[in-house]
DNA sequence: CTGAAAGCGCTAACAC
DNA sequence: GTGTTAGCGCTTTCAG
């Protein structure tokens, strides 16, 4: 094809068909850099200059090969870029639901900061199972990802240390590493919790529960001893029955709100939820226990006193907060911020930056918006 | 390397040092199958067949493989796989924001069905930008994904045409697509509407405005003509005055309201929103006219009349709506159901299914809450 | 300015 | 059972 016998005019050749005779008929063969060489009668290095927009080569010539190229309907393979280039302009993120509204927004903006480094984006769930997350993380490092971005579920990452040492770059976010050292971002969950309980404080509260989900959870965790910290700084002294640690069931967190609030003795007047799930699953049933108090023996004419309703101020923003009566008083974390620090802090290695692992905290944010203002009876 | 000559004890063997002398000191060179099989004693092929668990290997000399492999922190470079096997083992999804709360309830679904296809998923934002879903498609394309989930932003997709015709799969999902005949997967928009109006008809009401975005949206304009069904059907004369479209920036959403429920002569009594971030909007509108009513001019000891609030009924679920006062009637489609299709019908694709494209329309369910139940005044 | 040749790391065909 | 060879489609190197 590429003798000196290929003099026939490069527009008219029949194209080559390349297809097997047993491919299947729907499955049609792509044209490959070579097919569009042969149709425009040029050399294949031609055309791969062409199409990554090197410079030399004579517009005459160029048009000639871009006419190849849609005729044909070429387009580069990229594996076979990837396997000579060893880039792959993908990024790899694990975290545990890319259908979570929290965890999706920060899956958004590493998405942002990759297309701008011209990276597209692997979103892999993990579920929050450890095994899962290894799989997917092993799964994305024999594609070859330029780097990766994990929200950890496992509890120890030293699986990943061959990986790094082989040259793949790999930021922590929002949970930190265990057994690995490594570029991580976080929120300051600790001073988060201390801030938001010391809201409640300040607001005449002593008597403050925590009510949190999973006990091994770093952030839970940390959020915890923020509680604890603007406990004693208040020199409150802490009922360890205020601290609820149970995952957000319905019939579990009712059963811990009665405990709580219906304590005849020594109700809480307060509730601390560590995270955005526990604080859904505590309105619901706070709005459920009004329902309940008022529908049946009130009449709809005597407006009946609203059920006595804790103050509440929840650790994550969460959506329509400000909707709710009274609206939802939260501890904000930025899982957008999050997001594009640990991308930029990931691309930031990827050109060349060899400092020793850094560690970004970023700040939360108090929204007062009503229930975390409401009085102790 | 692979002479007669390379007796040496295979374990010996000092490792191949194959960094060229002015790469980069942070990034190692990864080793290879090649390396992996110098470093056991055998031969390539055998190596490949313990990485890919294929039988014909000796339990011993697979054995010897997997400690060469662990040894050197081997992990196959699937760009190769990929150039060689012609699957990436990848499917893409364009929609308009994985940072959306509904969209990434699509993609959650569409990355679980994929996992049960041993395949990754590439999440991309077209931000309903038309170009910009080309753009990312064709890349997706580029890359040899091995179908492709789009959510349309763009009016024209006859760009897709070469690429259905070389082979490449793709479905179309919440939105069909334009100059293209390709599989798709759709909510009944029409009639979620239409059941949605007629709910709002049902108690009571016949001044009903319809409130949406984009007016040349698909979703949009399905939508309101299942409202002017709705409308016929039960002999309602529709104000063209009533249907709002625009986009839901809070101070147009708030002359909206205005002109449609503060006319002296005929107010509407009811809104039907178009989709979620119309719904929000507006409610959200809602409540600041009921705190402007009664925080001013009622005293807190007289329980003010709550002003006259429309019955609502919203296209799209939305989260909390059962803890909003009044709860948010809406028609509720499921995206997870919708990325669940697309992905099964995807993957039956792929898997050799050629019969003529086929569009699939999924039900949408009402769901009273209280807003949709409110009567007229 | 252009092109031929080498090879990225792997798998598919065949040897042995 | 195991090894050798020949590509996959592209970029790199170097020669015209």
């Amino acid at each position: 094809m590429h003798s000196g016998a290929n003099a026939s005019p490069p527009t008219a050749g029949p194209g080559r068909e390349r297809r097997p005779a047993g491919a299947s008929p729907g499955r049609a063969q792509r044209p490959t850099m070579k097919d569009v060489a042969a149709r425009a009668g040029v050399g294949l290095k031609t055309v791969s200059r062409v199409v990554n927009d090197e410079p030399g080569v004579l517009p005459d010539t160029a048009a000639l090969v871009r006419k190849a190229i849609d005729e044909l309907g070429f387009r580069r393979n990229d594996s076979a870029r990837q396997l000579r280039t060893g880039r792959t302009g993908g990024v790899g993120l694990v975290l545990e639901d890319v259908a979570d509204p929290f965890y999706c927004l920060l899956a958004g903006a590493v998405e942002q900061v990759a297309r701008t480094h011209g990276s597209l984006l692997f979103a892999a769930s993990s579920q929050d199972d450890p095994d899962r997350e290894c799989e997917l993380a092993l799964a994305l490092c024999e594609r070859r990802v330029d780097g990766l971005i994990i929200v950890p579920a496992a509890h120890d990452h030293a699986y990943l240390a061959p990986e790094l040492e082989a040259g793949m770059t790999v930021v922590f976010a929002e949970r930190p590493p265990v057994n690995l050292a490594a570029d991580t971002v976080l929120a300051d969950n600790l001073e988060g919790a201390r801030r938001g309980v010391g809201h409640l404080i300040e607001h005449g509260h002593h008597r403050i529960a925590f009510v949190g989900d999973a006990p091994d959870s770093y952030t839970t965790a940390q959020r915890l001893l923020g509680y604890r910290c603007a406990m004693a700084e208040a020199r409150s002294p802490v009922d360890e029955g205020w601290i609820a640690l149970a995952p957000p069931g319905p019939q579990l967190v009712r059963n811990t709100l009665t405990r709580l609030l219906d304590d005849p003795a020594e109700p809480v007047t307060a509730l601390f939820t560590a995270n955005s799930q526990v604080t859904v699953a505590v309105l619901r049933e706070l709005a459920v226990r009004s329902r309940g108090t008022s529908a049946a023996p009130a009449p709809p004419r005597a407006p009946a006193p609203p059920p006595r309703r804790p103050a509440l101020v929840g650790f994550d923003d969460i959506e329509l907060a400000d909707l709710l009566d009274p609206g939802v008083t939260v501890v904000a974390q930025d899982p957008t911020a999050l997001g594009r620090a640990a991308a930029r802090l990931l691309f930031e290695r990827l050109a060349g930056d060899d400092a020793p692992p850094r560690t970004i905290t970023l700040p939360t944010a108090l929204i007062p918006r009503g229930s975390g203002e409401l009085p102790p009876p």
